[in-house]
Formats: C-alpha cells, sequence, structure tokens
DNA sequence: GGCTTTGGTGACAAAATTTGTCACCAAAAA
DNA sequence: TTTTTGGTGACAAATTTTGTCACCAAAGCC
C-alpha cells in the first residue's frame, strides 16, 4: 500500500474511532507500529493535530477541527471565489469575512508567482458599486451561458475577446475586443474593454453580448499524439489533438 | 531529490520556457530523461495538461489554465467561503457564480463524509432575506471580533456558546445557548438558538453580543507531550499541553 | 514501589520502490 | 534519408521505506 492511501486510512480509523492506539493502528492498516508512529510524524507535519497520550488508557486523538481539504481548484475557480467575496464585503459588514480571506490568502498562496500577479491585476480591474437609481432596466435580458467560460478565459488569460453585441438601438455587431475591466453595478455587469477597431474603450452590457469566444493567439500545432503507459496508470492524459 | 520537489521544479520550468525538450529538463533537474517522461505521465495524472510534440522544434508545454491550487483551507474556511458565495447568490444574479460553485463542491468533496454532513447541516440552518423597512438601526453597534472564532467553534462543532448580551433595554446578561441557526436579514445578523435556563428559543443580535466563549464539553486531559524527532523534521508538531 | 500499558526514539538490516541504462519505435522537420 | 524529439519496455543499480529490536518516559493499577 501507498503511503498516501494508508495516511487516509489513518486518518479515518482515528475519525471512527475517536481515541486509537498506536498498536491498533498497525494491526487495522496492516503495518508495523514503528510505521504508524512515522505517519502520525508526517501527518502533523501536513497540519494535522494529533493529540497523544501515554499510560492506560492512553492513545492517539485526532483533533476533528484540523481536519483540512485538499482540493485543487483550478485560477478560475479561485477568481469566482474571490469576487464573490469581494462583492460580499462591498455591499455589507459580514461575519465570517475575515475568515474567507484567511481561506482565500491560503489559496492565493499556494498557486505560482505568476498566476498571484494575474489575480491581483483581475481584482485591480474589477469595480463593485451601486447603479445610480432611476435607471430604466425594462430590457434586462439573461446572461448568455457560454459567456462564462470564455470570460474567464479571455479575462485571465488577457487574449482579445470576440462576441455578438445586440446595441441599446437593437443593432447587431461583431466586435473583437482586449477585456480590460469588469464594472459591476447591481444588478448590471459591464465589460469594459479596448476596441482595437474604433481605437478606444467600450462598455459592454454583459446580458448584451452572445457567442463570445476567446480568440486564441498562439494556437498549439495540431497533430498526433501517442499514449503514455509507463508503470503510471495515466496513460490517456497525454492531451488530445483537436483534429 | 524528493520527488515531489522534483514535480514543483518541473512545472517552474515549464512555466518559465514556454517550451522545453525533455533533455534540457533532464539536464537542468540533474536526473535522466527516462526519470522526466516518468514525472510528465505523473504531473498528468494530478491534472496538469501538458502538450508535446516530436521532432525538431518540438517539446513539452505546460497549458497555463491547468494550473492549480494547493492550498487545504479547515473546515470553518470552507464554511465561510460558502456563505459568502450563498449570500452572495440571494442578493444578486452573478457571472461566476457556477465557477464558484464548482471550487466549492470540489473543496467539499475532498471533505471527509462527516464533514460534508457538517456543512450541509450548517448551510440548512443558515437563512438569508431582506429585513423589512422602516426598522429603527441607529443603535446598531459593532460585531465584538473575538465573536468570530468563538462562534465558528460552536456552530461548527455543535457545542454550547457562553457570552454576554445587552438587550435593547440596555441590560446586561450572561447566557449558556446552543446554537441552532443563523439569521441573516442585511444589514443585520442573528444568533438562533436553544436558551436551556429559559428553555425556549431565543434570537441574539450579533452586534450585542461580547466576550463570546465556546464550553468545551470534553476537555482532552492536560499533560505533558515529549517531542517526535525520526526522520522526519515536523519535531515540535505534538500539540503542547495548554498548562 | 513494582508492574503493565502506551507513546516515542535510535540503529541497522530487509524489503520495496524509484531511478538509470539501453535498445528501440513513431512522428516531424531539415 | 538523417536528425531530433517524445514515448515505451525491461532489467539492474541506487535509494527510500519499512520492520525488528532494544530501550526510555509517562501514566495508571496493584
Amino acid at each position: 500500500m501507498n503511503s498516501r492511501l494508508r495516511h487516509d486510512t489513518i486518518l479515518r480509523h482515528l475519525r471512527r474511532s475517536g481515541t486509537a492506539t498506536v498498536h491498533d493502528l498497525a494491526a487495522a492498516v496492516g503495518v508495523s507500529r514503528r510505521t504508524i508512529l512515522r505517519d502520525i510524524c508526517a501527518l502533523r507535519g501536513d497540519g494535522f493535530t494529533i493529540h497523544s497520550e501515554s499510560g492506560r488508557g492512553g492513545g492517539l486523538q485526532l483533533d476533528p477541527q484540523s481536519v483540512q481539504t485538499t482540493a485543487r481548484l483550478s485560477v478560475a475557480e479561485v477568481f469566482a471565489l474571490l469576487i464573490s467575496v469581494a462583492a460580499m464585503r462591498s455591499a455589507q459588514n459580514l461575519p465570517f469575512s475575515n475568515l474567507a480571506d484567511a481561506g482565500l490568502a491560503k489559496i492565493e498562496k499556494s498557486l505560482p508567482p505568476d498566476k498571484i500577479r494575474d489575480l491581483r491585476r483581475m481584482l485591480d480591474s474589477l469595480h463593485i458599486g451601486q447603479l445610480s437609481a432611476h435607471q430604466d432596466l425594462s430590457d434586462l435580458g439573461p446572461i448568455d451561458p457560454a459567456l462564462l467560460p470564455a470570460f474567464e478565459t479571455a479575462f485571465l488569460g488577457q487574449i482579445p475577446l470576440r462576441f455578438h453585441y445586440r446595441a441599446a438601438s437593437g443593432a447587431q455587431t461583431q466586435r473583437q475586443v482586449d477585456p480590460q475591466a469588469l464594472l459591476i453595478l447591481q444588478p448590471l455587469w459591464y465589460l469594459v474593454a479596448w476596441d482595437p477597431l474604433r481605437t478606444d474603450f467600450r462598455h459592454f452590457r454583459m446580458d448584451r453580448i452572445s457567442d463570445p469566444t476567446p480568440v486564441q493567439t498562439t494556437p498549439f500545432r495540431k497533430r498526433h499524439v501517442p499514449f503514455a503507459a509507463d508503470i503510471c496508470p495515466y496513460r490517456d492524459l497525454a492531451p488530445k489533438p483537436a483534429v
């Protein structure tokens, strides 16, 4: 058994039984007492708080507060969470928001430096405010569901975004612009972008955008990729050619 | 060098150089070509998208979109993020919220089943609504900063919470209650709890609560805990006695 | 005080895993 | 056609993990 799997098994046992002795764990997992002790040591290193007591009635005890996630989020997902928390904070005073911040800070720190810079840039270009009253919202439409993934790609990767835009007059135009900022004036969301054709910045209301497509500027050459095998069980993971 | 460290090194090289050949990576990292190939295979298994091309000018390329976090959040932090996103969603339509949900779903799934149940229970007892207008908010005070950690502990662990409460009349009382639900009526937050002394449920306005202390029902025996050493470099991680 | 249980450490050999070497294949470019 | 480059299989060498054993400290029980 993999040492990683064994750690999970040990945690499961500790969670279920409350208190467990090293001897029992060794028997349950099928390894020696020494190995269990080494694993406990490693788990403590991984941030789990494990209490221990000598003598009769003693044993190991996992602090339930120290249970952690192991999820791996993409940069886009982190950004989405950042927006939620930032919007929330701007809207109202909110218990737990410090904790949410702490969590996000942890998440941020676990990303490579260039991605952290990206996230900061994104947040800097995010403006949240209140819409001035008495604005006509009668034509507020639904937001194109395809917009979200496309928009994330364009915004996070700083690559141009192409889409159809329905102006207030009803006229349809096709645009290809460089996303610059996101302006949130509840309940409206605006994309602020540089339009190279008109050599000027423009605002685009999100619910008037449709068929968004990020413009891949440096596409990878399409070709056949053979499989990987070896000991490693992840054979089919070489990205497939887009034909 | 640890294989984990080597994976990080490889990712760093790929990020910096854009395209790298297996040969170059092997030289840079100081291992054989075969090992690099095995590592690439493992990284693909870990969810990284790595493109590859044969022939002159070929090499390996890391898809920047596939970069992931490795942060490990505590259950309390996850709950805080869940609140932010839930409150956000209830307040307004919001691009990116699907993505935030997807991220949170990932995080949730990486927790053990009992913790997932806890989180669901917590979210079920979380009510978000709008305050009826014309309510007098002139005495709205700041929320006790000590409330947050104490409240989290009590709410997440379902243990009693003791605090001082300043009633609308100004009278100070000490309470010890079982937290049941959280009622959010912006900008007010209420704690709904069972008061055993009065054998009834009561509402407590969060900004009128002070000196909150979770009542530890089953404290771990205090005692001296010797250090762990061995090969594992995490010597001082056995939790210190609270004296 | 002595006995037993239980966490914890150090040292060293045994077992298991990781890594290197080598021979070779397929795709792509010069 | 030759060279470059990713990828695979097999097997020995190097390295790491694990087990064994002897022993210490703390705590409870008689």
